[in-house]
RNA sequence: UGGGGUAUAGCCAAGCGGUAAGGCAACGGAUUCUGAUUCCGUCAUGCGAAGGUUCGAAUCCUUCUACCCUAGCCA
């Protein structure tokens, strides 16, 4: 095969290293390492598939090989393009490049072609048994089964009946095609498992040329096979399909056949991440869609605003085992914050605002305020943003009633308006109704930012933006889609997502769809890529500041 | 109940006979023109339990225990 590599991102040594490193330290593989992504496309990616990506690319980059992309499509019924193309999407934007993109489903001619040959060599008859038959024949966990009475049909016999099922000639559930191992197996997978159904069905790739398709169990080490992976890494729960995976191989006397190691899938706290809920929740209107930016699928997190450097690095933080483990989602949320700081700009964006009226200032006048972009990344300069007479300051940074240890704003305490001067609120204006209206201040000149002022200190700085030019935005802040209710049950969040009414700095404007920034005090924000126009401005917040007030 | 796995801190996770890495979370403290960031510090005499081997055990042996997977013509 080419090797084409995916670009080099570092990666953490983990078990499955370990295992290679030994392999190759007894000559195996020629030093080189292939590995394979293999999805059905019967639905999104999520952040789980990522865990797996990032593992197979980094694996196969580590030893100098190559990681296909490759579709695991024998099952017609749950498959759809639709899938197949958000798929390729979403690896690439991860950040991964394939060696090659590939169907299982053109392997069939193959797959079939080793059929042949296990049935030849008395692995493998047609069996007519009825789906329900052949469940009561399987046995149970404690009792072996017992054996097909077509267990010993002719070879000649076998092959006719299975060119005959290719054919059409027979109807689904039929007959199918059994491997001949044993029926008395504690390994349940092992007694004569299927390995060809029949489905007359239109697949998305090979159309009707096919009634006949394969089982998981018997394509999937072929696939690898053909392709000359070397290390089939799958999850935990095909762990007793191992014996069956290199029994196939074995049988049709493959030579250096790939191995397969698996691994335990991630979980994360307050996250389903079953394709099957996932789907329903789509299909029910629960969300808007797969990329719902609640949603755990790459295409979610996307569109919320998460990186793909934040997501790989969040997949080489939670490591590799076989422990079964429910990775706290606040990792994750730790590793979106880690990486926005160093490269986005800020904005002032105040939420339920309150008018600010600085009594002493002139009413004609208009100051242009400087203002850093990133205290953290000064190369990300500065921006000018203009000042007057009545402002707005979020509606968290005020309290008529201060609580205990409370530093911003309340009447008769002095703050600093961030990159401006100090203010102090003078006098509450409230509404016939007793809420507030506005808040009369007066400004002290000499505290103005930048001018070197030393004379006291505050305790509290807020942010602010000026009413004249503000522009009014939307904000949806998302919380978990699925809580815990009293019975410790997982259920659909109802306030999963709040729409929130912001004014923001005139700049904001100007941001385009996909445009990330900090909100001061509210946390990191994206400009919504499918909702932002140019009339209408939404950001979703991507995730909170890490804070302990409120 | 058969078979296959897994147990190291609140959550992940290294460790592979030489005396418990790291990250997240949490909690202190310093700095701060945003209670953020940054910086420093605390956080398992303990590795599911009990025995045993050894000068020495999370690592080896024995016996338990708990949890996960498995009886699709899904993957």
């Amino acid at each position: 095969m080419s090797d084409v590599k995916s670009p080099e991102f570092p990666v953490a040594s983990n078990f499955i290293h370990s295992m290679i490193d030994k392999d190759l330290e007894a000559g195996k593989y020629g030093g080189k390492i292939y590995t394979r992504f293999p999805p059905e496309p019967n639905g999104y990616l999520h952040i789980g598939h990522a865990k797996s990506i990032c593992l197979n690319f980094t694996t196969a980059q580590k030893y100098s090989g190559a990681c296909n992309l490759r579709y695991d499509d024998t099952n017609p019924v749950k498959e759809d393009v639709e899938y197949v193309e958000s798929i390729e999407e979403d690896v690439k934007w991860l950040g991964f490049m394939w060696n090659r993109r590939l169907f299982a489903s053109d392997y069939f001619d193959t797959m079939y072609e080793c059929a042949v040959r296990l049935i030849q060599k008395g692995k493998a008859y047609v069996c007519q048994l009825t789906p329900e038959e052949i469940r009561e024949y399987r046995g149970t966990l404690t009792e072996p089964g017992k054996e097909s009475p077509f267990r010993n049909r002719p070879v000649a016999e076998n092959l006719r009946l299975f060119e005959e099922m290719k054919q059409g000639q027979y109807r689904e559930g039929e007959m199918v095609l059994r491997a001949r191992i044993d029926m008395a197996s504690p390994n349940i997978n092992m007694r004569d498992p299927i390995l060809y159904r029949i489905a007359h069905q239109t697949h998305h790739n090979t159309g009707d040329r096919w009634c006949i398709y394969p089982m998981y169990d018997y394509a999937h080490p072929l696939e690898d096979a053909i392709e000359g992976i070397t290390h089939s890494i799958c999850t935990l729960e095909f762990e007793d399909h191992r014996p069956l995976y290199d029994w196939v191989l074995q049988e049709l006397e493959w030579p250096a056949p790939p191995q397969q190691i698996e691994f335990a899938r991630l979980n994360l706290t307050n996250t389903v991440m079953s394709k099957r809920y996932l789907k329903a929740l789509v299909d029910d209107g629960h969300v808007e869609g797969w990329d719902d930016p609640r949603m755990p699928t790459i295409a979610g997190l996307r569109r919320r605003g998460y990186t793909p450097e934040a997501i790989r690095d969040f997949c080489e933080r939670i490591g590799v085992s076989k422990a079964n483990s429910t990775v706290d989602i606040s990792l994750l949320e730790h590793c979106i914050r880690e990486d926005l700081k160093a490269r986005v700009e800020s904005r002032n964006v105040v939420e339920n605002p309150i008018r600010v009226i600085i009594t002493n200032y002139p009413e004609d006048r208009v100051e242009e305020m400087e203002l850093e972009n990133n205290k953290e990344a000064p190369e990300l300069g500065t921006r000018k943003v203009p000042f007057s007479r009545e402002l707005y300051i979020d509606g968290e940074d005020f309290q008529e009633f201060p609580e205990k240890k409370y530093f911003r704003l309340f009447p008769g305490n002095e703050v600093r308006l961030k990159g401006a001067y100090f203010i102090t609120c003078q006098q509450v204006v409230k509404n016939p109704d007793g809420s507030v209206r506005e808040l009369l201040c007066t400004y002290d000149p000499g505290t103005r930012s930048g001018g070197g002022f030393e004379g006291r200190k505050v305790k509290g700085t807020i942010h602010w933006v000026d009413a004249k030019t503000a522009v009014e935005i939307t904000i949806r802040a998302y919380d978990h889609l699925m809580i815990k209710n009293e019975e410790g049950e997982t259920v659909l969040n109802p306030d999963s997502l709040k729409v929130i009414r912001a004014m923001a700095e005139p700049a904001l404007l100007e941001a385009k769809g996909g445009e990330r920034f900090q909100f001061f005090r509210h946390g990191y924000y994206m400009a919504d890529p499918v909702l932002t126009t140019d009339k209408k401005k939404v950001f979703n917040r991507i995730v909170d500041l890490k804070s302990s007030y409120k």
